[in-house]
DNA sequence: TGTACTGTCTGTAGCGGCTACAGATGCAAG
DNA sequence: CTTGCATCTGTAGCCGCTACAGACAGTACA
């Protein structure tokens, strides 16, 4: 078996193991300059020390919670700044809860709809689908 | 002005107007074959009939609820065959139904999450941000 | 008739956020 | 030395649109 850690860090596996987060889609994150681009190995394979997994680990449970990539990109840029801009992070927080609000009041207005659909359906002894009707002639 | 609606049926504005379906998303539904294709004028413009736009109403009242393409495919299949098989449909709906709910379950959860970082950060009278200290060390 | 203006046409490329290949190496264990 | 996994690069695809560019259609008005 090849080696996945190492005495001077992690090679992509280990980092995709530890994070949980898939190995193209690290390599998407230094594509697209998320992540920097680490050491190589004499071989060519990526080196990663311990900064390089908290930032990924930082990048998944920003995206686990729902986070878009520019937000955590401009998170990560005032963690990389010295002094975090405390005020700015909240911010982004509290507009990212109020997205998640919207969401949530969006998808409930739809489980009515389909609620109310399914019941109509349901009860049976009808000669063509409610559910079709409904969605023909709302 | 250009004649929009026709004694013969729609232009493409007219049924964009009419469903609130995009000009390019049409012409896009009829590339992925959702919509059929239409008749053309004689100048080579798109030409619909009533059955059209109820057809595209349906799409997007369907896309409205949330259902993909493809499950938008599968119920016009079998409004397309004769005699629509209602436990079909009222079987999709349900499984829309319970993704719909889960989705409603996961982001509140997200919600949570978020409103216990925000109310930590604002708390104020805190060293560093504890925000990105939640998001570093989970 | 000219021209201005809107509507429509085709075709292609881009968005976000990955995911899935193909084909070539790296590298350790048996 | 071979086997066999891990990794490499590069490119194309996924969904559901959206946004162009550049050309033609077709009406209104001077």
């Amino acid at each position: 078996m090849a080696e996945i850690t190492n005495t001077r860090g992690y090679l992509i596996g280990a980092m995709s193991v530890e994070t949980g987060v898939n190995i193209e889609t690290i390599r998407y994150y230094e594509r697209i300059e998320l992540m920097p681009k680490p050491d190589r190995t004499a071989g060519g394979n990526r080196q990663y020390n311990h900064s390089h997994l908290q930032r990924l680990s930082f990048i998944k449970r920003s995206r686990d919670l729902g986070f878009s990539i520019d937000e955590i990109r401009a998170m990560l840029r005032m963690v990389d700044q010295e002094g975090v801009s405390c005020g700015e992070v909240h911010a982004m927080t509290m507009a990212h809860l109020a997205s998640v609000r919207d969401k949530i009041r969006h998808l409930k207005k739809l489980e009515r709809a389909l609620t109310a659909m399914a019941t109509e359906c349901a009860k049976g002894d009808v000669p063509d689908c409610p559910i079709i009707e409904t969605l023909f002639d709302a």
